[in-house]
DNA sequence: TATTGTTATACTCTATAACTATA
DNA sequence: TATAGTTATAGAGTATAACAATA
């Protein structure tokens, strides 16, 4: 019998080993999960100035100053000067980030996929994904 | 309409955020995840090898040195001496730990929970679990 | 020769605080 | 005086490799 407050407990000790599995999949690749998040927000909405990427993902500006770093001397991404406000800096993806991004997304979406296939029926993943979607919310 | 393709996408982005909030919750009451799993285990199942640690939660023996390492100094955790093998050392809690760890089940079981709460109904929480439940099968 | 754990070294991800350049 | 970003510093969590002690 499963009773509601057994799911934190639950939640935590399933995911931490899945998101970690996942993490070590993507590294494989090259791209940690926190840099494609970025690449990807990039690859979407264009070249961003790094404050704005800081309030977007809740992290502060010198963990931005880092990420931007590690993308750029890996070649996936650039910083530009903002041509409205000369202190502050667009980071653009660049072609080989595209790519990149694409190559990741693959094989770490892919892996994902594939995880949950082997554990749930299509039923099951699709009452998954909407129970996602109540979860994601913003609260 | 939520196809079976995009769980995998969504499960990345609600977990990433949702453990995140909860190891912020953890490091305030002053235990992270890592440290917490370690303490749970000895606290379950006593004073043991670190090599059957590392063996255990798939991390490096230097990664056991390290957390270990990092509860001894806080009071939480001591090295013994293995009485049937010189190289090796059992990691035992302490009664601080136990009070710790007590203490901080609590509180980000709690969180969770009432993180969960907010955002799913009774029924849905219990899907989740039985979800949840077929996830946890190590494969 | 193999195993247990530590030390040395390094990388990622996160933070706060002090600083520089610009607004 | 306030904002954008970097530098300095720090700590957790992870890794590999070299090493000492012991088996």
């Amino acid at each position: 019998m499963v009773t509601p407050e057994q799911v934190g407990e639950r939640y935590l000790a399933v995911h931490h080993r899945m998101l970690r599995a996942v993490n070590d999949e993507m590294l494989g690749c090259g791209l940690s999960m926190a840099r494609t998040k970025l690449l990807r927000r990039l690859h979407e909405q264009g070249p961003t100035r790094q404050n704005v990427l800081a309030a977007d993902f809740g992290l502060s500006p010198h963990s931005i100053t880092d990420l931007v770093d590690g993308l750029e001397r890996m070649g996936m991404a650039e910083r530009r000067p903002d041509p409205t406000d000369r202190r502050a800096k667009l980071v653009a993806i660049t072609d080989a980030g595209n790519a990149k991004l694409d190559e990741a997304l693959t094989v770490h979406l892919e892996y994902l996929d594939e995880s949950l296939a082997k554990r749930l029926t299509e039923n099951e993943r699709v009452t998954l994904a909407s129970l996602l979607t109540k979860l994601n919310v913003a609260r």
